[in-house]
DNA sequence: TGACTTTGTATATTGGTTAAACAAAGTTTT
DNA sequence: AAAACTTTGTTTAACCAATATACAAAGTCA
């Protein structure tokens, strides 16, 4: 939204450019901040004397001198507060308890035996309550909820989740309303891209597309360096683009979509001979050499190319990053992915692009989850011209 | 790139605010302004002040009253300066000389008997100074040259065109150093994006999508209102989307690139018995019931529809607009894309999405990259929470 | 005619950044 | 070791944009 400036607006703007500007550099002193954003001296001072002041920064003492007075080193206080990072898949609820700075401080996982509301609910709030138990005491205390789920998302609502069977479920005024505390709702495949941009392979990217691949495919977008949620909350539903025009029907009601052929959808199709029916199990006997196995990967792994080459030249990222469950299978995938969008990338894209396996493996959408509510708490503002 | 705040901005924020308001509502009153704007009438009194100074805002005498005082009507001052818009095609340079507001004052073509860098330009020139020639006096005169073509660029500098034969041509430098002018070079399909969006099918659209449809397809990706270029400015090259994974092979080096089955190249497919080979031409053979070309225009129609669906599960945009030559063919395309996509798409997109066809036809593109060279010169702030 | 409304301006206040001077605490040179 | 220089961080006064408030101007309505 389009706002009105005033200097209560430049204070916030400045003290927010401090803040992060600290949290990412840190050790820091007020006379680098000050040379890194270009803001005066005194102002940096001020600045931080209202951050310690608030706990969110701490000076630990003098630090080396380069030829004259020792500088004061500033951190980012990341144990000001905590933060629950939850991800609620088909058949499991992960939750961690976060610093502010993604650090984890607790994890908890729990099998989900149903996908009805009302159960999930007791479960999400009986292992919330838990980490809340376990938080450590800080200034802030718990300072939010974030929640990544399988499906589509708009303010805080899932408008849809197929593996669920939700729809237009207020999940984040349930949560709310339950805890008093802000909850952030996002796609899954949205924080994974948050977790890989903030603490995993793609920290600083402006422009990310990570791709989500397991039991289908999802994407979270990072345009500018901010997530990408589209008109309605729908953007990234990529594993419905139409690879093959008459292809395989799918339940989306559509042909051909991506994820008939790169996902684990793929482990149901007729005429294979797999020995099994998950990720890691087969990553097993991919490990002892099973050929079935080896190309079934490698199939998936140049659809998968097919899909990404697609992306590439609507979005022109500068880093795309796979995650999901099937990225435990890189070995195998990497290659055919790697080799087919050589070969069918426009030569321009070439140069640029790096294709990465996610680096925080399954725990990216919790931790990504997460930073939503940090970010959330600390608040970011910035100026576009 | 992240600025630092200070009075400065503040104010520059403000007046950009207050313009753009002006511009796009007037006739308006300070005192509307003040309420549309949440600016105190004192601030909106002093800023528009100094914008009538600068003759970009005028004062047009009393307006109705509304129960008190009569307003002062304030106009944007459009007539302030001029800018020049060009389309660079293949086979054609169309240039127009337009106000601040889009309006078209001059229009000029000029058939090019070919596409090597020297002789295009020597076109470009002689146009470009025609039109300056024919500029109305006004108080900043021309203010800007905007260009559009047909290829990828980043920064001012076209890196491939293809149709062209061009690679890495500075082409801002060459006409900056030429005219004094600032100088913004856009691809064609962003250029018609922003003409759309400014003046055509897609006011006031946050998250729009503009497919330029001709001898291969482009596209315009708006995003939060403003065009989004991608990493290294390829963003948009959805031509070569693979629609058909074992395809077509294409020129690109990929295979089944959606170019291929929903542009002007299918075409010079193989046994194709058109009538013509041209856009307008088979045009008007529809127009008298042409089976083949009826059945053509379908199946381009119906492809589109795919390509589009892909797009709008990644990019979940608002408003989809169809521009290029093909979209001349409107009445045989629009319905086999339409059922296409209503076919294929989400539930959940249906909803809210609309599909257009350009409303500026032919004009888009030059009108749009006319409107990037006012944007560059009014300079548009603003601030993101 | 008098009360009320609406529009736009003038005035004093507030509160942020900044340049410049300064104080503090170090290193380097002589 | 003393003097000169560097670096860091704070203090001070000045500046300036938005704002609330009061006010003036110009209308409507009963």
């Amino acid at each position: 939204m389009r706002v009105t400036a005033d200097q209560a607006l430049v204070k916030k703007i400045n003290k927010s450019l401090i803040l992060h500007t600290i949290r990412m550099n840190a050790p820091v002193s007020r006379a680098r901040v000050s040379e890194m954003t270009g803001l005066n001296k005194a102002t940096v001072s001020n600045l931080v004397a209202e951050l310690c002041s608030q706990e969110l920064v701490t000076e630990a003492g003098p630090g080396e001198s380069s030829g004259g007075r020792k500088p004061l080193i500033l951190h980012f206080n990341a144990a000001a507060g905590s933060v629950i990072g939850i991800e609620l898949r088909v058949k499991q609820l992960t939750a961690v308890l976060c610093d502010l700075d993604g650090g984890v401080l607790q994890e908890v996982d729990c099998r989900l035996e149903a996908h009805d509301l009302p159960y999930v609910l007791e479960q999400m709030k009986s292992i919330i309550s838990a980490l809340i138990a376990q938080a450590p005491p800080s200034p802030y205390g718990i300072v939010g909820i974030g929640v990544g789920v399988p499906g589509m998302v708009d303010d805080g609502v899932v408008l849809f989740a197929p593996n669920l069977g939700w729809e237009m479920v207020e999940l984040r005024a349930i949560l709310e309303s339950s805890f008093e505390v802000p909850v952030t709702i996002d796609n899954e495949a949205n924080a994974g891209a948050q977790g890989e941009l903030n603490f995993g392979a793609a920290r600083d990217v402006r422009h990310l597309l990570y791709i989500s691949a397991g039991s289908g495919i999802g994407s979270g977008i990072i345009i500018g360096g901010e997530l990408y949620k589209g008109a309605r909350g729908y953007a990234g539903e990529t594993g419905h683009m139409t690879i093959e025009a008459e292809g395989k029907p799918c339940s989306c009601g559509s042909r051909g979509c991506w994820e008939l052929y790169a996902s684990e959808k793929t482990y149901d199709n007729q005429g294979l001979t797999l020995p099994a029916r998950t990720t890691s199990e087969l990553v097993r006997h991919a490990i002892q050499g099973q050929e079935d196995v080896l190309n079934h990967f490698a199939s998936i792994g140049e659809y998968l190319g097919i899909g990404v080459t697609n992306l590439i030249n609507s979005f022109n990222p500068e880093l795309i990053v796979i995650g999901g469950a099937l990225s435990e299978a890189e070995p195998w995938l990497g290659g055919p992915l790697r080799r087919v969008v050589a070969e069918r990338t426009l030569p321009y894209h070439k140069q640029q692009l790096e294709i990465t396996f996610s680096r925080l493996g399954s725990r990216g959408t919790v931790i990504g989850a997460g930073f939503s509510a940090v970010m959330h708490f600390l608040g970011n503002i910035r100026v576009t011209l």
